[in-house]
RNA sequence: GCCGAUAUAGUUCAGUGGUAGAACACUACUUUCGUAAAGUAGGAACGUGGGUCCGAUUCCCACUUUCGGCUCCA
């Protein structure tokens, strides 16, 4: 439905009836760009010295409304360049557009309709009055934007609207992402005890609690188990590193804007706190002489890592300024870069099998026409761009190419994840590195006696545990499977007669390496039950009379269903499920 | 960082130029109940700092937080 031609139109058209009514009611407005996008459309617009906020909203829509019944027909014609200028004369926004447009040689048409002209270059219905109903589109909300997406421009005001072809769809539409936001993961973390945030420890920088640390730790486990059986030895490194670190690896010149410097009393170096593994690796590997039969040489680490993110860009445990990766750096020989990549790309897919995560794959290339923001040669650069290409090509794996996207020292394969309100996150990757290695002179020596420079593979097999943890309970909504649930079972007396046999089914299962709670007191067992069905704890056992007398235990699972079986047979299901990751 | 909004118990909300109320949650007691929200009592909040005012949680300013975007993301 997103993708109909006829509902772009629609929207497309709606961006002209919203310029219109803004222009009514904000006659000195300059209208820059307005197109569709998915779920809508929206229009930038320069104000100038109008504030304009959500209240104004209202009239505006009310206006687009009123228009929308004059709006009968569309009609185009193609104009000169002076003419067109002459006709957004003030507007330095579409002079700019105008100018671009003669420059490729392109025709310049305006299009009107209801009495309304704007530079464009078609696509839209052809009688919005018939085509459009008035109930199928709202004005959402209002947001700043850049001029053409670039910091170094104005910002602008940018007013979004979401249509769909008929009411029916704009409600389905937003009855979707209400219940999108209840299973946010923000909103998740704090009802189910996962992580806080606390306005005295900083901003981007997650309190994992207990409940949340053990989720963590089983998707640290699980990456730890899919490296050892890659052949990698996990290394632990330090927080802080000296300068002289970055400056070789070439992040200090890329990225000092976005490390966190850290001061000694006693000896005057520059320090940051290290915002990634891969120059540290290097200087393990670089920690005694290498033959080529040690190749490839792997290392991973779990290590904190810190970036000075701007304030605005923080959201969630999705972006942090204090975060692991499940990192990882292959030091290899060119002839080993394929297979290395390979078993990599293995280790991802098991890992997507488990979590059963909605992803797809990115090759993330250079962006030519700005050389300047990548290290390294041209012939580097096309030569390691096209391993990767021909490795998916030759294993046949469905991606998307991204011009600009590749990490400033190589290209890059990522696998992006998509969140409970359709935002896109990247958690694997696989990174293709020949200028890093060179910049620290790492060789190793070989079959032919001479010194040679290996090859780095930088990887992440779920990314960051933390920001995996924020997308998993957005993916589960808050229901994890056992092997990841911070309590696997509550066990629950009916009353206090119970108590006894309760707590050594409680030891037993706690004895087994279960997760387990017990949940006693003097709340009513309907409430206790309901207390652990917040939580969303897999199994609930409850015990009373009935299983006193039978031996059988009655277990209440998370969809309302109830089992009977002998406890023996329970911690076996239970052990099972865990060892699968089910 | 930029644009717009936001801020009242743990949570979700109410309310006022004379310093605040509810529900759920919490604590104690009562109830021992086979699928929650029964009784009694209690503790608990106006983000921070300025300003206006006799007096500010309420009005103004700044900062901070959070939210929606933009930009950035090794």
């Amino acid at each position: 439905m997103e993708n109909s031609e006829h509902l772009a139109h629609i929207r497309h058209t709606l961006a002209h009836l919203l310029a219109q009514a803004v222009l009514e009611h904000y006659p000195s407005a300059l209208l820059t760009l307005g197109p569709a996008v998915d779920n809508g459309f929206y229009y930038d617009i320069d104000f100038g010295t109008d504030k304009v906020s959500d209240e104004d909203l209202g009239k505006i829509s009310k206006t687009m409304v009123k228009n929308l019944s004059k709006w009968t027909e569309f009609t185009h014609k193609e104009v000169s360049k002076g003419e067109a200028l002459k006709s957004f004369a003030g507007n330095i926004y579409k002079a700019e557009l105008i100018n671009e447009i003669a420059e490729r040689g392109e025709k310049i048409t305006l299009y009107t309709c209801g009495g309304f002209t704007d530079l464009c270059r078609g696509g839209h219905t052809e009688h919005p009055n018939k085509d459009i109903s008035p109930d199928s589109f709202v004005l959402d909300r209002i947001a700043g934007a850049y001029w053409r997406g670039s910091e170094d421009n104005k910002m602008l005001t940018r007013i979004y609207g979401l249509a769909f072809e008929t009411k029916k769809d704009l409600n389905a539409y937003k009855i979707q992402q209400e219940e999108a936001r209840k299973r946010d993961h923000r909103k998740l973390g704090r009802e189910l005890d996962l992580f806080t945030f606390s306005d005295l420890v900083g901003v981007g920088m997650p309190l994992f609690t207990p409940r949340g640390n053990i989720v963590r730790e089983q998707i640290i486990g699980f990456s730890r188990e899919l490296n050892d059986s890659l052949g990698f030895g996990e290394v632990h490194t330090p927080n802080i590193n000296k300068a002289e670190l970055f400056k070789i690896s070439g992040h200090y010149d890329k990225y000092k804007e976005d490390m966190l410097s850290v001061r000694s009393q006693y000896v005057s170096d520059e320090m940051f706190l290290k915002p990634m593994n891969c120059p540290q690796h290097t200087q393990i590997y670089a920690s005694a002489p290498r033959s080529y039969r040690d190749l490839p040489i792997r290392y991973s680490d779990f290590a904190v890592l810190y970036r000075d993110e701007r304030p605005g860009e923080m959201s969630g445990l999705t972006r942090l300024r204090s975060f692991s990766q499940d990192d990882g750096h292959i030091f290899c020989r060119p002839d080993q870069v394929e297979e290395e990549i390979g078993s990599v790309l293995g280790a991802i897919q098991k890992a997507l099998e488990v979590y059963k995560i909605d992803s797809w794959m990115r090759l993330s290339l250079r962006d030519p026409n700005n050389k300047e923001k990548y290290l390294g040669d041209d012939e580097t650069w096309e030569k390691s761009q096209a391993i990767m290409k021909s490795l998916l090509k030759e294993k046949n794996i469905a991606h998307k190419e991204a011009i600009g996207e590749a990490a400033f020292y190589g290209p890059k394969i990522d696998i992006m994840a998509v969140d409970a309100i359709g935002r896109e996150w990247q958690i694997s990757t696989i990174q293709l590195d020949f200028n890093q290695p060179a910049r620290f002179e790492l060789v190793y020596t070989d079959s032919d006696g001479k010194q040679k420079t290996p090859v780095m593979i930088h990887r992440a097999l779920i990314g960051s545990p933390d920001r995996f943890l924020g997308i998993l309970t957005e993916h589960y909504a808050g229901a994890f499977p056992t092997w990841l649930s911070p309590v696997q079972v509550s066990i629950i007396p009916v009353r206090e007669e119970h108590e006894d046999e309760a707590e050594k089914i409680y030891a037993k299962l706690k004895s087994e390496s279960i997760r387990v709670e017990k949940i006693s007191g003097n709340e009513s067992l309907g409430k206790r039950i309901h207390k652990a069905k917040d939580f969303n704890v897999p199994y609930v056992i409850i015990f009373g009379d009935k299983e006193k007398e039978s031996g059988v235990l009655t277990i209440e699972k998370r969809d309302g269903s109830k089992i009977e079986v002998s406890l023996d047979d329970f911690i076996a299901h239970i052990k099972e499920e865990t060892k699968n990751r089910s």
